[in-house]
DNA sequence: TTGAAGTGTTTTTTATAATGAACACATGCT
DNA sequence: AGCATGTGTTCATTATAAAAAACACTTCAA
């Protein structure tokens, strides 16, 4: 169901860039980054050339995807870093597909922004500070929110996030459905 | 190494078609039959699909192919044809890949001829006549051979085998190094 | 502060997979 | 015989994967 996110567990389970993964089994690095992506569907004997170099078998690659699919726990280094720009969030799961929750563990680096165009896609959302502080402003209402506040609001609503602090702001969010 | 043997060791053994497996699983079945004579790579989201249709996931699919790389012994239904035309060549093996020899049991239907342009190719070949009457040109030499009648030759001289009797002619042959 | 080397992404071109239709052959039925 | 239905293969077209290069960004060192 899923062998952008196999492949990218395996690759950073190991340690691996997708340049180095890609300099190992004779594969373009971009390919490696549009498979991850799922953007390609990529054929049985190129996988198995980028699979050897991990190094795995395509029979071992695919009970791994199972057990993904039934995972229930996960250790904080095998979050998925789905984020980019100063903004990280931490997906539980790599593959939601089917999937009613996506869970985040996000971090906003100082002076960081989900940008000047508010954010809206169906479903809901909510979320609670750890730590720093976050200005969330939601269609006409906006709040700076400290350790422990929250927040809850659905997600047609026009929506932005801002760290104006100067600590990095630490906050766990769900929304449903997932959204990217 | 072998995903076109695999597939079709496969879906031989469930009594399947080309065709009643194409409409199982939504693909063309000229498709399938690239994928099995290795003419294409699939993707992988192509492979699943078919796969599916078996039933099995990826996993087993992959785990088989290796198995069969170390399969020792074949019941006869399990002999791969590689003739046609009214005459069978039953191979032992599916994916000859790296071995040395090439095994068939062959079956020559009344009236059939391996062709008026001789064969010829590298290795050399032998084989023993089981049942019914072959006729056999070597080079310049021509005999007919009927069962326990056997011939060794190397497979550079140009040769020729036809069925010139009433009753089909069964064969077990060999050669070395496999040529198709 | 500049630049070199690292990261993942995106784009353009080329190669190839996948389809759908035609083909060639066999079997069985009327 | 003649036709329908089955088999696997092959071909021309279309869709898409894979490569190579450019891109945008980060990190670190001079």
């Amino acid at each position: 169901m899923d062998v952008g996110g196999t492949l990218y567990a395996l690759r950073t389970q190991r340690g691996l860039s997708q340049r180095e993964l890609a300099r190992r089994c004779g594969v373009a690095n971009g390919t490696i980054s549009l498979i991850e992506s799922n953007a390609i569907n990529p054929s049985v004997g190129l996988l198995r050339q980028i699979v050897h170099a991990l190094p795995m078998n395509l029979s071992e690659f695919f009970a791994f995807e199972h057990l993904e699919e039934r995972k229930l726990f996960y250790r904080a280094s095998e979050l998925r870093e789905i984020g980019g720009k100063g903004i990280s969030y931490r997906q539980i799961g790599t593959n939601l597909n089917g999937r009613a929750l996506q869970m985040l563990d996000e971090v906003y680096a100082p002076r960081t922004d989900t940008g000047k165009t508010m954010l809206h896609h169906t479903g809901e959302e909510g979320g609670v500070v750890i730590s720093g502080e976050i200005e969330v402003t939601v269609a006409d209402q906006r709040a700076i929110l400290g350790p422990g506040d929250a927040y809850y609001f659905d997600s047609n609503l026009p929506h932005r996030f801002r760290n104006i602090g100067k600590e990095p702001c630490h906050i766990v969010s769900a929304a449903t459905p997932p959204s990217f």
